[in-house]
DNA sequence: ATGAAAGCGCTAACAT
DNA sequence: ATGTTAGCGCTTTCAT
């Protein structure tokens, strides 16, 4: 920038208002400065720029699961859409439910100042960002309740879910219903598995451990569901609390070739649901909504807004795809 | 920092030193200045620290078409993982084959000093790069290769593949293969309709220009698959281009109850190729193994490589799965 | 083992 | 309409 002025043979102040835009410059130096920084090949310094007028610098940080799957990403594109609109830029990176990963990514993330942080919580406890948050940093929960930690948050309501897809399957005659969910320390599916159990008891039918497991990948998932179906009294329905599990089911019931006989309904949309033989019926959060409404609630909170920390909890719609109407034939 | 240089009676530069973990500082000190910055909640500053010390920022930016595309969430994925490993942290962003966008974002993440681009190019003319590569940017290419500009690229052999899936359909004894593809001012997108053509050509089946279709989206894709299946002499059998159009694909053929009559083999993977019934047949190219050469490729150059520009062309691999396999019944 | 001074590239607050 | 001075938070260089 020196070098810039002293060849425009202009002050520093003079170029650094070119390069802002700002008013007060005369269009004769303004080209002149602006013809110097091309022959210099200049480029403003907005990391400089930043540390100097105390700004903002205009980024966040996403902290997702995993970037590969369609959850994630179909979240990513949805902030980075509506961050663009503001001239924010967006980092990612998965955290694949490890705790220490999360807090060293978000330390990093803080460091580097990144104006707020939209987080998918892999810890079980976010106390840790309290005096960030309080200090005014801008934090938004995505898809989990906040523990111990007073930030605003989008989630679904993940019981009710749950309960719609159980009840799904029990209007359609089924009463021995397998559910499928990940890690219980991971609060959604503690609350897939709640919503499940209590849509039984509510109708009335006993709950049989055996056909309640956990999964944690595709490939655990499709072989539970091989396994439950070995039974001597396998189920007639599965609930699957998860897309990746949801895909293991489908891929164990194509093997077994009962992709017509065994119902399912999964929690969150897989790809190609709608293209599958039969569809498969899911419990559906719209994420392009929820993307563009955390984007827009932390944009907010960037521009100063020191309103009372909002929750919003938003309801599940089930899609009726085909997989989930096949009725249980089996007397019982 | 000079509040925590001062709460723990030592100077600025001492501090300077327990936080970036230098040796030649006494363990008493060390401890006294760490419960210091506890106290004041001090959160050391990245950008100050990069721009004294000339370091570089240890971040770089990944510029794809549309990161809710598997292809590109893939692909970002395991350039995440890859510059996780090496503390470098990942800006991203769709451009929508929309050259104005990437111009803008290129200059932006310039300006933010990222140490290097990662970029499948929404523009055909690179050459507003060149300046900056030889003042020392580092910009891998992916997906296309660059025009205009000398830099390192991967890509995958479009020609060879798209020949791949035209013989393999042609070895099942189809002669009216219809071709749809993206626009074919994408370079991807003209490659392979041009080894779709040179194939037909080589093994002297006549081309119908009729079976040569440029669809930009999923839905487009749909109803010129629709379209192409009304003609009173249809095509046997499909090659479609780019992931997005295989799946529009599949939805057509699914509409017509055409799946296990009309041939098909797509360019790129789709999620679900093998639960589908029958499973896509697809031209696969490596993502994983991509992101993580091209964010290898790239992290060298952040070493300071100075070797000459290097550019892979990877082939590709067809997977067959019963989409591509079904052979012509009609006589012709 | 510790500290003082200078300066990275830029812009705020004041001049003129 | 333009320039001067000081300083953002940090690290370098050179002292002690």
């Amino acid at each position: 920038m020196r070098d810039v002025a002293a060849l425009a043979g202009v002050s520093l102040k003079t170029v650094s208002r070119v390069v802002n835009g700002e008013k007060g410059v005369s269009q004769k130096v303004v080209e002149r400065v602006q013809q110097a920084a091309e022959k210099l090949q200049y480029r403003h310094n907005l990391a400089a720029s930043h540390l100097r007028s105390g700004q903002r610098t205009k980024s966040v940080a996403l902290l997702v699961q995993d970037l590969s799957n369609n959850y994630s990403a179909t979240l990513l594109r949805a902030i980075d859409d509506t961050m663009r609109e503001h001239g924010v830029v967006v980092f990612s990176a998965s955290l694949d439910e490890e705790a220490e990963r999360e807090h060293q990514l978000v330390a990093n993330f803080i460091e580097r100042r990144v104006d707020g942080l939209l987080l998918v919580p892999a810890t079980s406890n976010q106390a840790y960002l309290q005096s960030d948050i309080a200090a005014g940093f801008a934090v938004v929960v995505v898809d989990r309740i906040p523990r111990n930690l007073s930030a605003d948050y989008v989630v679904v309501d993940n019981i009710d879910g749950a309960r719609k897809a159980t009840a799904h399957l029990i209007a359609h005659g089924h009463r021995r219903i397998a559910m499928i969910c990940d890690e219980l320390s991971i609060p959604t599916a503690r609350d897939r598995r709640d919503g499940y159990l209590d849509m039984l008891r509510a109708s009335g039918i006993e709950i049989d451990e055996a056909l309640i497991q956990v999964a944690r990948t595709e490939q655990a998932a499709q072989a539970i569901v091989l396994k439950l179906l070995s039974y001597p009294d396998p189920p007639t329905a599965l609930f699957t609390a998860r897309n990746t599990i949801t895909t293991g089911a489908v891929a164990a019931l194509k093997t077994l070739e009962l992709q017509s006989s065994i119902a399912l309904v999964g929690f969150d949309d897989i790809p190609m649901a709608d293209l599958l033989n039969p569809g498969i019926t899911t419990i559906v959060q719209d994420l392009n909504q929820i993307g563009t409404l955390v984007a827009k609630m932390l944009l907010e909170r960037l521009d100063g807004s020191q309103d009372h920390h909002r929750g919003i909890i938003l309801k599940t719609t089930l899609c009726p795809r085909g997989s989930g109407e096949i009725r249980n034939t089996k007397s019982s």
